[in-house]
RNA sequence: GCUCUUGUAGUUCAGUGGAUAGAACAAGGGACUCCUAAGCCCUAGACGCAGGUUCGAUUCCUGCCAAGAGCACCA
């Protein structure tokens, strides 16, 4: 097993388990773990340390002896043997401070990315479990707005950080084709004919949209009208009984919502393994519960069919309802049933937003008891709030922003400031890719859990922290590159340079050694934590410590193994910075 | 009313039981005959309030205040 794990360490993973073994070889026990070890607030200390507060407190345990951590940290500092692998070591107050042999590093890292080039910073973590990471499931019927892009990125990245992580991923997509939202909708057809018959020979995005229209004023009238009320409800029952007099429209107008979000996967470069659909769970939810009702898992009450989630500490919710249709409640226990036998993962991660996370409390609870094996096998990952500044996103209402809207402003922003750019000839590519880049960043940046007050003006930003800003820098890069007149050094066979001649000596170039070192680390605890932020965060530091250096430093005007030495460097910043957004689904362009 | 989530610079976000709480935007100032100025440098500015646990709390706990969400037949 250890054999295995070596095999695995990545250079900064061997540097810090060196320093764990000078520290408990200096204290005789094995005390300290790599975990221990934190990164400096201020690099002048040096390149990681430890603090000695716990191993004060632990050592008085074991020895009976008291000793701050002040005495601990010159004790060891007087005790620690240097060797080619920690040059430096400062103990300041309670904190032990090593220095990294950064020549030594800075050959190690570079090697080990040019090498493994777009596989650098993979990991094992998650070898041989399968986790089903279930996202996007929007509704068919109804408009797709920015919560939506919101998740599917989220979903994405995830699931891309994951498979990084080793995990088998089966990327899912739930999506309601049926319940009373279709309802609301077809009802809404039935005041719009004219404008329904005219979008039948109109592109997938009018459909959409008159879908939409639809959806709000059957949604309006649901709330406002008794008589449409009753309608909707009426319309709903047929569907749940496939009459012959609603199927028709609610088939063709199913396809035109699929066919529409089919469009929109494309262009955010996500896909699906399985669709699942409400239609094809409903009838097995409501045969588990009702199978369940006997057991005496559910409780009939006032007509509908309820799970007492108070006995759990939870709140009750209706699994059917008094119609004797099954809610969407009902409808997850056959989905679960189903996702579970169809691909026995370890986990489903449903990417879900924030209002569900009580529901998803109670159907985790009657899953556990109606099918024990999902037991914390079932994971609600919220995901925050994509508001507006003036107010908050709903669908009911008519002011939905849609997805479409801001991916189509934020090209037409990009467009504006490439009219002053220089001649390139795939503008059009360009500006897909970075107005993309512009979004995805914008919103993965966040914490997964942090409502994100949306600002168009600053979400298409290229300034500061934006995808743009990182297209950029890799831009600046290839620049430099194709300029290099210096053979290739990515292709050393033909070339007498080798990466053992590094002269990285820059206090700059250190920095960012250090930071490339640790890329496997962010993506490491980015796929722990399911948080995408992580990388987007790593990403814009490792892009700003560049682009700070590229303007303290000449690259191709340095004498020849100098230049030779940066130019690795600046091509393994390339290779993380590309493999990171590569994570985010972000990607790079030739120039821009 | 009950439950959950969130309160960090003017704004949008990072962050940690410990060493000086980081960025970006906005504001003000600066550097280009120099590898892409969608860039770089400098200045100013913040942990909602009150207790508690701890050697040490912005971080953990409790209360309060504020915002958001959920709480029976929607999804």
């Amino acid at each position: 097993m250890l054999k295995g794990a070596k095999n695995t360490m990545n250079t900064l993973d061997k540097v810090k388990q060196n320093i764990v073994e000078a520290i408990n070889a200096a204290l005789k026990e094995k005390l300290v773990k790599a975990s221990d070890l934190v990164y400096p607030l201020n690099p002048a200390f040096g390149d990681i340390s430890l603090p000695c507060f716990n191993l004060a407190k632990e050592l008085t345990r074991l020895r009976r002896q008291e000793k701050t951590a002040v005495e601990i940290c010159e004790f060891l500092m007087g005790k620690i043997v240097l060797n080619d692998v920690v040059v430096a070591i400062k103990a300041i107050g309670p904190f032990l401070n090593f220095t990294f042999n950064k020549a030594k590093l800075g050959q190690e890292v570079i090697e080990e990315i040019l090498k493994q080039k777009e596989k650098y910073g993979l990991n094992q973590n998650g070898k041989n479990k399968r986790i089903m990471v279930e996202f996007a499931h929007p509704n068919t019927h109804k408009a797709f707005h920015i919560g939506h892009l919101r998740n599917i990125l989220t979903g994405e990245a995830i699931a891309r950080i994951l498979t990084a992580n080793g995990y088998k991923i089966i990327r899912a997509n739930y999506q309601g084709d049926v319940g009373l939202h279709i309802a609301k909708c077809l009802w809404g057809i039935s005041r719009l004919k004219k404008e329904y018959q005219e979008v039948k020979a109109k592109p997938a995005e009018a459909k959409a949209g008159l879908l939409g229209r639809a959806y709000a004023l059957g949604s309006k009238n649901y709330e406002e009208n008794a008589e449409a009320k009753k309608e909707i409800i009426e319309i709903n029952k047929k569907i749940y009984n496939q009459d012959k007099t609603v199927m028709p429209i609610y088939r063709a107008t199913r396809k035109w919502s699929l066919d529409y979000f089919a469009g929109i996967y494309k262009k955010l470069d996500t896909k699906f393994d399985r669709l699942y659909f409400e239609s094809e769970v409903f009838s097995s939810g409501r045969e588990i519960v009702l199978r369940n009702l006997k057991k005496g898992v559910f409780k009939a009450s006032r007509g509908a069919v309820i799970f007492e989630g108070e006995k759990y500490g939870l709140h009750s919710r209706v699994f059917i309802n008094s119609e004797g249709n099954p809610t969407y409640e009902a409808k997850d226990m056959g989905l679960a049933e189903l996702q579970f036998k169809e691909f026995r993962p370890e986990k489903i991660l449903h990417v879900v937003g924030p209002e569900q996370a009580e529901y998803f409390k109670v159907i985790i609870k009657a899953l556990e008891i109606i099918m024990p094996k999902t037991k914390g096998r079932e994971t609600h990952l919220r995901y925050g709030w994509v508001r507006l500044k003036e107010g908050k996103m709903s669908s009911r209402l008519g002011n939905v922003v849609l997805g479409e809207w801001l991916l189509g402003e934020a090209k037409k922003e990009v467009l504006e400031i490439m009219k002053s750019a220089r001649g390139l000839k795939n503008k059009a590519e360009v500006a897909d890719k970075v107005s993309l880049a512009a979004v995805k960043y914008s919103i993965l940046k966040n914490g997964p859990d942090k409502d994100i007050a949306f600002d168009l003006k600053e979400s298409v930003s290229f300034n500061g922290s934006s995808g743009p800003y990182l297209q950029y820098t890799v831009a600046r890069i290839n620049s430099i590159t194709r300029k290099s007149q210096i053979p290739n050094p990515k292709s050393q066979k033909n070339s007498k340079f080798k990466i053992q001649d590094l002269k990285l000596e820059d206090a700059k170039e250190q920095g960012l050694i250090v930071k490339l070192a640790r890329y496997p680390e962010v993506l490491a605890v980015a796929g722990k934590n399911y948080d995408p932020s992580e990388i987007a965060k790593y990403l814009f530091e490792l892009a700003q410590e560049f682009n700070d250096y590229y303007h303290s430093v000449r690259i191709l005007k340095a004498k020849t193994d100098i230049s030779l030495a940066r130019l690795s460097l600046i091509m393994a910043v390339k290779q993380a910075l590309e493999n990171g957004l590569g994570l985010l689904g972000i990607e790079t362009v030739e120039k821009m």
